[in-house]
This record gives C-alpha cells, sequence and structure tokens, in this order.
RNA sequence: CGGAGUGUGGCUCAGCUUGGUAGAGCGCUACGUUCGGGACGUAGAGGCCGCAGGUUCGAAUCCUGUCACUCCGACCA
C-alpha cells in the first residue's frame, strides 16, 4: 500500500482520528444519518442500497440450505418472553415496552422484539406434532429494537435490520450441524462478497447468547485493530422447546423435544465493510456488494460528441450485464472523481475527447487508483475482470492486514506488551474459568475472549492468566 | 449510568466573557465563462439561534430545567 493522497478535506484522516473518520465516512457517503431519535437511524438511498445487496445475495444462499422466509410480529406479551429464564434475564435490560393501546393502558405489556425466538417456539408449540413436522428451517428479515445505551452508526443502533433465523430439529445431531452450516454460510458470504477475512470459532460461556447453549461466531478486524462480532450461530439444544413445550411423536408415537438453533446477521456488517476498507477518501465498496459497480464519467463533456459516446459506453455496460450510472452533471471532473471515491463505487470509467479519438476509455480502480486504459471494443470484457481481481486482492489485502495482527503469548506480561505495541488479535490458552476472563480483561484494559477456534493450537500447558491446566486457546481481542 | 464536549441557514463554524433583535465560508438556485483530481464571475434564496421556563424595557448572549448528539468509560447476544 502507497501513500495516499489526502484528497477529500471533508474526512478526518483515518490515522488522525478513526472514530471521527467512521462518522465522516458514514455522513460523507450518505450512508444514513441521525434521526430524531436516539439510536435510530435513517437508512439513506446509499446506505440502504447495500444493505439490499446483503439481502439479496445472504438470501439466496439461505434458500440454497432449504431456508424459508416467513414475517412474525415486532410485538411480543410479556408472558412469553418471559418462558425461557436465561433469556428474559439476559435481554431485561435493554427491552423497550408498549403500556398503552391508544388512549387505554394495556392489561398485559407488550415488548417490541428484541429479537424473536420466543415468537418462533410459541408458533411451533402451536403448529408441531409430528416427525414428518420436522425440520423447521425458518427466517425472517425485520427490524428489531434494544435500547442500547451508547449508539453509533450500523455498528450499534437501538433499532436495526437483521435477519435471524429459527430451526427446530429432530435429533441433536442435525440441529448442531445447521448451528454449523449456517456459520458456514455466514463465513462463506463475509469472505467472498464481502473480502473480509474472519477468524471463526464458538464463544465462551460468558461471551454466549442468553439462552444459549453453543454460541458460533465470525469474527472481523477492524482497521483500527477492534475486532467486530459480524454474525452469529447458536445452538439451543432444548431449553426453548422444553419451555415452550415443543414436542412431537416419533414413528413410535413416543413424545420428544425438539432440538432449536438460529442465527443472525444485522446491518452492523456495514460498519465492518466501512472499517475494513474504507481510507481516507472515503468508502470502498467490495464489487460483488457494490450497488453500482461503475460510474462513468464523461470529461469536457460540453464538446462534440462526449456526451453522446459516454451515453454509448453506459448502454453497452447496462446490456452486458453491469449496474452502471453516469455523472453528467455540470461538476467539474475532479468533483467527480471525489464524488466516486467517496461513495466507493468500485470503479469509475472515465471517457474524454483524448479518450474518444484513440477509441479507448480509462478505467480506475476505487481501491488502488490504479488508471487502466481499455480499448472501447474490450470495454464490457474487460470491467468485469478488473472488478473480480479488485475483488480478490481487497480480500488478501485484508487478509494480510488481519494474519499481521494475529500474534501470540504464553504469559501476561507478554499478553500486556502485546496489546500495546500492536492491536488486533492475541491468541492464548485459558484454563476455562470466568474469573480468568474479567482478570484479562482488567489487565489488558478492554480485551475479551472473541473465540475458541475451530482449530485450537497448543501453546503451552497452562492458562495465561492463572498458570492453571489450559482448557482452550482463545483468541483475545477489543471489540466494537 | 458516570466523565468530558457540542447544539446558531443543508454543512462547518464565528458571535456569548461585557444583553440592543444574526454573520462568514462551503453548499443550494439562475445566468455566463469553464472542464483529464473537488473551477470562476455576477445575481439570489435560505435561520422564530435545540426546547421550555425565568431575569430584563430588551436575551443567541445571563440564570434554571430539559432534550439531543459526539467522544471516553461502565454496561451490553
Amino acid at each position: 500500500m502507497g501513500k495516499e493522497k489526502k484528497l477529500v478535506e471533508s474526512i478526518t484522516s483515518r490515522e488522525k482520528d478513526f472514530a471521527q473518520w467512521y462518522t465522516d465516512v458514514v455522513r460523507e457517503a450518505k450512508l444514513c444519518d441521525y434521526s430524531g431519535v436516539k439510536g435510530c437511524l435513517n437508512y439513506l438511498p446509499n446506505g440502504y442500497a447495500i444493505w439490499e445487496k446483503i439481502q439479496a445475495d445472504l438470501d439466496r444462499r439461505f434458500k440454497d440450505t432449504g431456508v424459508e422466509n416467513v414475517y412474525l410480529p415486532v410485538l411480543i406479551p410479556e408472558a412469553l418472553l418471559q418462558k425461557e429464564a436465561d433469556h428474559i434475564e439476559g435481554f431485561a435490560p435493554e427491552v423497550a415496552w408498549v403500556t398503552q393501546g391508544g388512549l387505554e393502558p394495556l392489561q398485559e405489556k407488550f415488548c417490541i422484539r428484541p429479537t424473536s425466538e420466543t415468537l418462533f417456539c410459541d408458533v411451533w408449540s402451536k403448529t408441531v406434532q409430528s416427525y414428518r413436522d420436522l425440520p423447521k428451517v425458518w427466517n425472517q428479515w425485520c427490524s428489531v429494537l434494544r435500547w442500547e445505551k451508547t449508539t453509533r452508526p450500523f455498528l450499534r443502533s437501538r433499532e436495526f435490520l437483521w435477519q435471524e433465523g429459527h430451526t427446530i430439529h429432530a435429533t441433536f445431531e442435525e440441529a448442531e450441524q445447521r448451528t454449523l452450516l449456517m456459520r458456514d454460510v455466514y463465513r462463506d458470504f463475509i469472505q467472498e462478497d464481502l473480502a473480509i477475512p474472519l477468524v471463526c470459532g464458538r464463544k465462551t460461556e460468558s461471551e454466549k447468547f442468553a439462552g444459549a447453549q453453543d454460541t458460533y461466531t465470525v469474527e472481523a478486524l477492524m482497521h483500527d485493530g477492534k475486532a467486530l462480532q459480524s454474525a452469529t450461530s447458536h445452538f439451543f439444544g432444548k431449553a426453548f422447546p422444553d419451555a415452550f413445550e415443543i414436542k412431537y411423536s416419533d414413528k413410535n408415537n413416543e413424545l420428544h423435544s425438539v432440538y432449536e438453533t438460529s442465527w443472525g446477521l444485522s446491518t452492523r456488517i456495514i460498519g465492518a465493510i466501512i472499517m475494513v476498507h474504507g481510507d481516507d477518501s472515503g468508502l470502498v465498496l467490495p464489487p460483488r456488494i457494490a450497488p453500482i459497480q461503475t460510474r462513468v464519467i464523461p470529461i469536457a463533456q460540453h464538446k462534440e460528441g462526449v456526451l453522446e459516446k459516454a451515453q454509448e459506453l453506459l448502454h453497452a455496460l447496462q446490456t452486458a450485464g453491469y449496474t452502471a450510472r453516469i455523472d453528467d452533471s455540470d461538476k467539474a471532473p475532479g468533483w467527480k472523481f471525489s464524488e466516486q471515491e467517496i461513495l466507493g463505487i468500485p470503479t469509475r470509467i472515465e471517457i474524454g475527447p483524448k479518450d474518444i479519438e484513440k477509441n479507448q476509455v480509462v478505467v480506475v480502480r476505487r481501491d488502488t487508483r490504479e488508471k487502466i486504459v481499455v480499448s472501447l471494443d474490450e470495454i464490457t470484457v474487460r470491467l468485469g475482470e478488473i472488478l473480480e481481481t479488485m475483488q480478490k486482492e481487497m480480500f488478501e489485502r485484508a487478509k494480510t492486514f488481519l494474519d499481521a495482527h494475529i500474534d501470540t503469548a504464553v504469559t501476561m506480561d507478554e499478553m500486556n506488551q502485546k496489546f500495546q505495541e500492536n492491536r488486533g488479535f492475541i491468541k492464548a490458552m485459558w484454563c476455562g474459568e470466568e474469573n480468568c476472563e474479567d482478570e484479562i480483561k482488567a489487565q489488558t484494559g478492554g480485551a475479551s475472549s472473541r473465540c475458541i477456534p475451530d482449530d485450537e493450537e497448543q501453546l503451552s500447558e497452562v492458562c495465561v492468566c492463572c498458570g492453571k491446566p489450559a482448557k482452550h486457546m482463545v483468541y483475545w481481542g477489543k471489540s466494537y
């Protein structure tokens, strides 16, 4: 990566103030803005279009594994939410309640869903009777509300958009497989489409979802060295089904409980895209998730034939299947370049009198600013290649960054020192006790266990913190 | 929830100390000249100064309360 020129004054430098940089990019790229209610965002066209792309791509991947979409209500009766003890205990502090209907106070209050396990379980408790009714593999796209105290656009808002998948199965194995399968769907989607490399694993007891038996996670590393839990998949076992009495008769007419899973990915992932790929000029969208792949920018468009040629090019691109747009506003070219870069559109195609003369265009990649001269005859083929190359290189660049920010530690001194020097993930052994997680958090200034990876290494025999025999290798990191 | 900070045209802010009825730059509109990295000129539009009380002849300015936002911390799937 070369030295980046600072072309957009309205965006704070990433190195100078990462938090401000993030806020600036969100604003300048017009992804969302603040509404009158704390923690509730106005999703603007540029931001919502990214979400629509995420929805489309992820939904297709879901459907490929047999997922069916449904929609359940936004309101949950209090009694329903309280059926599973761990669940309500975990969510109580951040639930919002509806206590009045019209002019009358309600007899029973309703909570605005913070998540819908209880609603799905309620439906199934009434409708599932036979093994022939299983499995249920359902998903809904919706918004949820959690009364967060600290809010940031996309990363932590009170209302946010997400999908929540919920399934029930006859056997432990099948449910566990589904949990892992959906974790893999997220992993593949995030790595392949969003070009964000991940560390995958399962959560420790203290970091698990309220009521879950196992929580699997995919963790991404932001450019400031902080981790972001990017999607999760939970295995519930029988806790919810037992609380809700979801039972079915097997072939021998014996009654059994079901095994349950749930899994979700939210608009928070947009924050990850910004913080993994963005630079001092603004957003950089991976080509596969970019709502618009290229923007045609006519140069000296007032001159004879330029605009016509640019329009011709636009139509050729659109006919070839690209999502292409043209900036034929009367702004100066430099302004248009900056605008395309702020918005993170993966490529722009400059076409001016000199190009037309030579039957060529200049394709400029957003990530590297590399200028590629392409013959007009080949542009519809070459653009696709350039976008694919860019997608691949964006992933590789992020992967190099991730790998460079994963380190190991066998003593607390080493761990503290490395968290000081090089923010990112630290791999270290752990005894399995929550006390040590707390102690590590206190000593390192906030690092928590991010996950126990699938492929654990044996870095030492003992816990990095207490020195007792180690049970697991854990990725530690400070997180959003 | 604790600490710090900020609320004044769409945006960034000045004005507040020492009260006299609101300014700048950018953006926006129109026209003209421009056009290969955020062009320039001319003429315009746009604000009950976050909100509510109070003090005062008079409040953007002083006082009280309140709300919102930002950052840090705590908390948080």
